[in-house]
RNA sequence: GGCGGCAUAGCCAAGUGGUAAGGCCAAGGUCUGCAAAACCUUUAUUCACCGGUUCGAAUCCGGUUGCCGCCUCCA
């Protein structure tokens, strides 16, 4: 077994082989940080650290780098708008994204490199194409010579000369030809910017991450990871500017993700149809937002709407139900049945299934069902008589390395307080005496209080609404 | 104009040649003092439409329709 991934670059699922044996060199397009982010924005860090956890849970030594671009045009635009100056509007929306990517289950990664700290390398970068002549300034500018790196169009499947014809491509009266983009634009009076040889200025899009790349994770990197939308023009150009300096190859896999849309259509900022993380998870559960990411292919579209999100928090809570009734049954466990190993064995049945799935191009939505399916022989293992502590505890661990992977949590609830314990105390006595008028009026109460109560075999249980 | 994607039950969603996973919702039942949770049963003779290939197709080929995306800042 191995795993398969669908590049981009070949448009077919290839066999995963890093380059370097157990070493995943991992690179995924951050965010520009000019506002808080919108659940599309979302759907890369939530899909690539799972990509990530999989990974890692293979056995792989994974380096997983991703930037933040803090100096562009649209930061620039919101600095005048707002009157704050650029790096204080990056600060604000770094710490924001940290907030609400940590919400939902992203692991940090090795590196968070931003524009601004890596401007030598970027510098150093573009001086290296010009001399190769892959780059030209031009009146403080700098462009990228397009039609000199043959293989431009590879990864969006486009030949340089359809690119000119569907051309909505303004030529600059600065380009030599209108594919031509800017490794470098020249600053504008008052503009925040840095010194060069080509004067004061600041970079283009693209060659930070061919710079940011190339500083933590070398020439040649395994995974290039991001939405959809940055294949063509961003991804293209990484390729050209970076092969055309180094002469090797970019990165061996291209991953791209599919879009949130709105009513079938693409959620974009210039759309103006985004829903904000930020907003979203004031009302509700990020992990159900999360949830809800992994239950489709990562390269297929997700509808949202707030009615879809509410219907995952029911599946979402069947499977921590599950969990927590195995947990309630932990220590009310024996171990004297006798069926122990056909239950073990299914567990493990379970468990190749979903390497199977995750290994095929990592299909978390297979991955998922395999979960419910866990969900279930759990619930009809709960209904046993007997259960021992051995099969208890390994359904216990499946569910966690599995949510684990899925960066869902699964942490207990916290304490309840001292009044609320005194009701359930009160209700369980009422109940033993058969007062079930007084036990019923305490669970109305509680229920109110967002409190609900559940009478099992081994007892009375609570659960948050 | 070029390149690409999608169309599967009330809803969400897997499935790329072997006879339709899983979840939500709904209905009935079991259990329960009643609930809750759980379990059982029911819910697509059918995968947008029309042809073709094949012993066999949701899956491959051709065509039609509809929707969406990239080609321009966008995850």
């Amino acid at each position: 077994m191995s795993i398969q991934i669908y590049n981009t670059l070949t448009r077919q699922k290839e066999k995963f082989v890093p380059l370097e044996e157990g070493k995943v060199k991992m690179y995924v397009c951050g965010p520009t940080v000019y506002n808080y982010i919108h659940i599309g924005n979302a759907r890369p860090p939530i899909v690539f650290d799972t990509v990530r956890r999989y990974l890692e849970y293979r056995g792989y030594d994974v380096r997983y780098i991703s930037n933040f671009t803090d100096v562009d045009d649209k930061l620039i635009r919101a600095a005048n708008e707002l009157g704050e100056d650029v790096p204080t509007i990056a600060n604000r929306f770094i710490d924001a994204y940290f907030e609400d990517i940590t919400a939902l289950g992203c692991k940090r990664a090795d590196v968070h490199p931003r524009v601004t700290e890596t401007m030598d390398l970027i510098i150093e970068f573009i001086q290296a194409l010009i001399d190769k002549d892959y780059a030209y300034e031009s009146n403080g500018d700098v462009y990228f010579r397009t039609r000199k790196f043959p293989e431009y169009g590879k990864l969006s499947h486009q030949s340089i000369d359809e690119l000119k014809i569907g051309a909505r491509i303004q030529v600059g009266e600065k380009k030599q030809d209108a594919l031509d983009f800017a490794l470098w634009k020249k600053a504008k009076e008052g503009e925040i910017s840095w010194e060069s040889p080509w004067g004061e200025g600041r970079p283009g899009w693209h060659i930070e991450c061919s710079a940011m790349a190339k500083r933590y994770l070398g020439d040649t990197i395994d995974i290039h990871a991001g939405g959809q939308d940055l294949a063509f023009p961003h991804h293209e150009n990484e390729i050209a500017q970076s092969e055309a300096l180094t002469g090797k190859s970019f990165a061996r896999y291209w991953m791209h993700n599919g879009y949130i849309n709105i009513n079938n259509e693409k959620m974009s900022k210039s759309l103006g149809n985004f829903v904000l993380v930020h907003d979203i998870i004031k009302n509700h559960d990020p992990q159900v937002l999360r949830f809800f990411m992994l239950s489709v292919h990562y390269r297929n579209p997700i509808n949202y709407s707030d009615e879809l999100l509410e219907n995952t928090k029911a599946a979402f809570e069947r499977l921590k139900t599950s969990y927590q009734n195995l947990k309630h049954r932990s220590g009310a466990s024996t171990n004297l049945t006798t069926n122990n190993q056909e239950w073990l064995d299914k567990i493990t049945d379970l468990h190749q299934q979903f390497v199977k799935e995750m290994d095929d191009d990592f299909n978390t939505a297979n991955g998922i069902s395999v979960l419910f399916e866990l969900s279930k022989l759990a619930n009809l293992y709960l209904l046993e008589k007997n259960t021992a502590e051995v099969v208890i505890k390994s359904f216990l661990d499946e569910f966690e390395l599995l949510f684990d992977i899925f960066g869902l949590s699964l942490a207990a609830e916290e304490l309840l307080d001292e009044e609320v314990e005194a009701m359930i105390e009160k209700r369980i006595q009422a109940r033993k005496d058969r007062d079930f008028k007084l036990a019923d009026e305490i669970r109305a109460q509680l229920k109110e209080m967002n409190i609900i109560l559940e009478d099992t075999a081994q007892g009375t249980r609570w659960k948050r609404g």
